[in-house]
DNA sequence: GAGCTTGCACGTTTATGCACGTTTTCATAC
DNA sequence: GTATGAAAACGTGCATAAACGTGCAAGCTC
């Protein structure tokens, strides 16, 4: 380990923070002041700046990695090619006209960019990265929600955004997940998120959710919606048998 | 370690400082004004300078390496370059802490990339490019105006977005032109288009057009503001001198 | 003398640790 | 399950010290 010495620059330290946040997802505040050699206060200050700049999510204790920030790391390419297949295997989902709510998220930006063209579909999303994945294609209509724009989230959250949400009905929902389990469903990080995801569900005819291993059998810190609640479940092929057994008991289809 | 003489040039020093923070990602002011036996003012002078070509970033303490590389390659189409350098000169119209409407179109997505950070500018548009950017960059705030987007315009207008745009209040309002002329003002192709620029501009301090010359003498199908209600105009340096006069007469400052 | 660099003085900004009161978490008891 | 209490983590305000930018005068080179 790069044993920081006495001279280590603020912004440096927030850098190096960083840095370790993308190799290792989290970090700990205490481990951090130990290591730098500064007081928890400062610590806590470089992480609610991060936070604020939208590289981090804090939590108690230390902080996670901002979900839209790309990890560090060897893992990280291949992450994108699970995304872009488990994407694949939600296409299959999607029938031609329908009206879909996408909201922000990486997983959720590789399906925008794979959607068929010249298939009569409108694309709803809170997301810029998401709206700019089919705009100008030919065969897709595109409607914005506004807001407030979380840097940490990619996208718009907050009452404004929830309200256009609820002047719209979807065939298909498709929410960024951040953490699923079995028995409780679906689990976000943040209140206004929470809120918003309901109302998108709420507004949606089916739900899907496309989770990553690593969101597979988790929880967050806010509850968001029961497992009654998402129709579909998009894994990856490898994923344990046991585990998609408990979600099938639980009446949800999966696909993989 | 070469230990620098007296007989240490300004630049030759800056040089060295370059390669020092090349070898080693940071450097500590106190340590070099202690090693070049100048006062650490010198050395902060000599760090700004290098930050102001790009060369490093400056943080309290000393200096890092600059993250990315300045993209000094020259390959962008002669039409991208001039709208840099047009919206560079609107830059300076921009002041610290203001809320901003930009409008969709591709030199307002140059000025929103070459927005100033930690300015805590408040950006409120309709597109999609313009958002992302400026989102997760440090000291933005992002108001996306939603609605369903024209491709062919690359943003949102119609009367959902209107009715949004109309619930703030914004310091400079940038809209797309599609045609101005000196006497009837600014002109557009499209009826929604139209109202949703009068929005903007209505619910805004001031406006500045940015025009690149083929726009500047020009009209379409729907006239959209008077030359009064156009406060700044930003044009290219090589506009015809007499054109430039006969905007100025109508009262509008005009930038080149 | 013009142009440039340098160091110093001055007021301002930034970073830090500590004190204090609040919130969250977790384990234990009920 | 619910209540409770202690420990940990948190945010905020404050004082201090370091680093900063700027203006200015002295020194240096051409």
């Amino acid at each position: 380990m790069n044993a920081p010495l006495d001279t280590t620059l603020p912004r440096e330290r927030q850098q190096l923070i960083l840095e370790r946040l993308r190799r290792e997802g989290k970090v700990v505040a205490a481990d951090l002041a130990q290591e730098f050699r500064v007081s928890e206060d400062s610590i806590r200050r470089d992480l609610r700046d991060l936070a604020a700049q939208g590289l981090c999510r804090r939590v108690y204790g230390g902080a996670l990695l901002a979900v839209n920030i790309p990890p560090l790391g060897e893992r990280h390419a291949e992450r994108a090619e699970l995304k872009r297949e488990l994407a694949r295997t939600a296409l299959g989902l999607i029938g031609r006209g329908q009206i879909l709510f996408i909201d922000a998220g990486s997983t959720n930006t590789a399906l925008a960019k794979m959607l068929p063209e010249n298939s009569d579909l409108t694309v709803v999303t809170n997301a810029p990265d998401v709206a700019l994945a089919v705009l100008g294609r030919p065969g897709f209509d595109v409607i914005v929600l506004g807001g407030k724009l979380d840097p940490a989230i990619g996208g718009a959250i907050g009452s404004r955004t929830v309200r256009q949400a609820q002047d719209i009905r979807a065939d298909l929902c498709f929410p960024g997940v951040c953490a699923i389990d079995p028995e409780r469903g679906l689990w976000t990080y943040d209140e206004e998120e929470t809120v918003f995801k309901q109302a998108i569900i709420e507004a949606s005819g089916e739900t899907v959710a496309i989770a990553t291993p690593d969101k597979l059998v988790a929880s967050a810190t806010h509850h968001t919606v029961p497992i009654t609640g998402i129709a579909h479940l998009v894994v990856a092929v490898d994923t344990d048998a046991a585990v998609v057994e408990r979600y099938r008991a639980a009446g949800v289809t999966v696909h993989m």
